[in-house]
DNA sequence: ACGCACAAAATTGTATACAATCAAGCATCG
DNA sequence: CGATGCTTGATTGTATACAATTTTGTGCGT
């Protein structure tokens, strides 16, 4: 499989050493809803697991929640973010301010090679998803939108969609309706089309309502999937 | 001085505890351009002047690192971020995005209360103008736009506009044009004019061109300014 | 005098020990 | 029998000790 890239060549490289491979595992699980919201992501546990000290844990840990993925509670521990309704929907908000005209900017910057680098990327998305690995499938749909911005060549703009696609995959993680059709795959051709075509327009405009889709097949009426720690829903909650 | 709510109120609480003042003390340093950019901030200076130990300090730096106000440079240490002419523009680019629509936002759920605290902020930051503590005008002033975003209550677009704020004053302290007047006084005030009179329109081109003229009082031509290796200037003295 | 190599000092990275805090279980009391 | 308070265990927060790396200083050789 041509490797196009993964995750953890994009995130901000803040760190680098044993912590930085610890940020990427951990946000690699995330982004594959193998670890679900509200998961408990204890110290001693992680530090056996990757054979690191907890020092390099908790350093992990803290780059995790300053991406957002991650919540500390003082003297509590740390969880994988549980996003809510309220958030699910500002999340959305700025994507849409954001994303269209980085599709546009990316359109009319776009090169031969991008656009290869595109269609190898909805390549492997839909091998993924064929091969019922939905979780890769998801992560890989959600890093097209990153990789986009990467065209676009703005990176501290790149940094803020990277914040809100990976935002967005808890989001989905915790309200993606079950019966909604699975990511259209059509969505990110058209896109590509818009690409190839070089029309900033169509591209932005595409953007727009592939955005709009996304957010109506979440269910952001209802609170239910406890997902982790239900004894922290039913108690009530501290300040 | 009744407070308008000073900058570490609004960080992103990930952190508690001491770690979080050392933050916030840094943050406002930074902010009033106490600290410039290029500054090493050794970890053992740190620690002796907090009274705290390392390990606190390296989780402040570490967060300040996350808010990209300070740059860590693995077993080199922490360094003030000295953000480059590209990532200028960058900045002032996303925020070009994100503030006029915002400001819209804003005065179209303006309340009275949160225009009186707009009002009391800027007098706040005239008489920190007055009394010559530009420093100190300085982060009012960046944190005017702040507080605006807090009115659109768009928490996820407050952080954002919270970064970039926070890396435009590195910027300016860089790259601001001595010649340039200072900070015109009346284009906030004609910005809360338009929420005054909840013109949405208004308040979306106001920031827009508020945006333009802090850029254009920008000289981003040149390197110049290396702020905190005196030692490189000093050297080739002796002929 | 200049440059390279090596050695010493200073600084950061990691691991571990200890303190503080929180959660749960047990015992006692109403 | 249920509730409250304490005690115990587990987990996180902080401090310190040690290892690794970089930087600085010195000395030798050319």
């Amino acid at each position: 499989m041509s490797r196009t890239a993964d995750f953890q060549d994009f995130v901000q490289p803040t760190l680098s050493g044993p912590s930085a491979e610890l940020v990427a595992s951990l946000s690699l699980a995330i982004h594959e809803h193998k670890l679900l919201p509200g998961t408990k992501l204890g110290e001693d546990e992680l530090s056996d697991i990757y054979k690191v000290s907890r020092t390099v844990v908790r350093t992990a840990l803290q780059a995790l929640s300053h991406l957002q993925l991650v919540e500390l509670r003082r003297n509590r521990g740390a969880f994988v973010s549980q996003p809510t309704i309220r958030e699910a929907r500002e999340v959305f908000e700025a994507r849409a301010l954001l994303e269209p005209r980085t599709a546009r900017s990316a359109a009319e910057r776009m090169t031969d090679s991008a656009l290869a680098r595109l269609e190898t990327h909805i390549e492997a998305e839909h091998v993924a998803m064929d091969a019922g690995e939905t979780g890769r499938a998801l992560r890989l749909s959600g890093h097209f939108h990153i990789e986009i911005s990467y065209i676009a060549d703005q990176t501290t703009i790149s940094g803020f969609i990277e914040r809100l696609v990976a935002r967005s995959s808890l989001i989905i993680a915790i309200y993606w309706k079950r019966q909604s059709a699975l990511c259209d795959k059509h969505a990110h051709h058209a896109l590509v089309d818009a690409f190839r075509r070089r029309h900033g327009n169509d591209a932005e405009e595409l953007m727009k309502s592939h955005l709009v889709d996304i957010l109506t097949a979440l269910d952001l009426r209802e609170v239910t999937k406890p997902a982790g720690d239900l004894k922290d829903i039913l108690k009530p909650r501290d300040a």
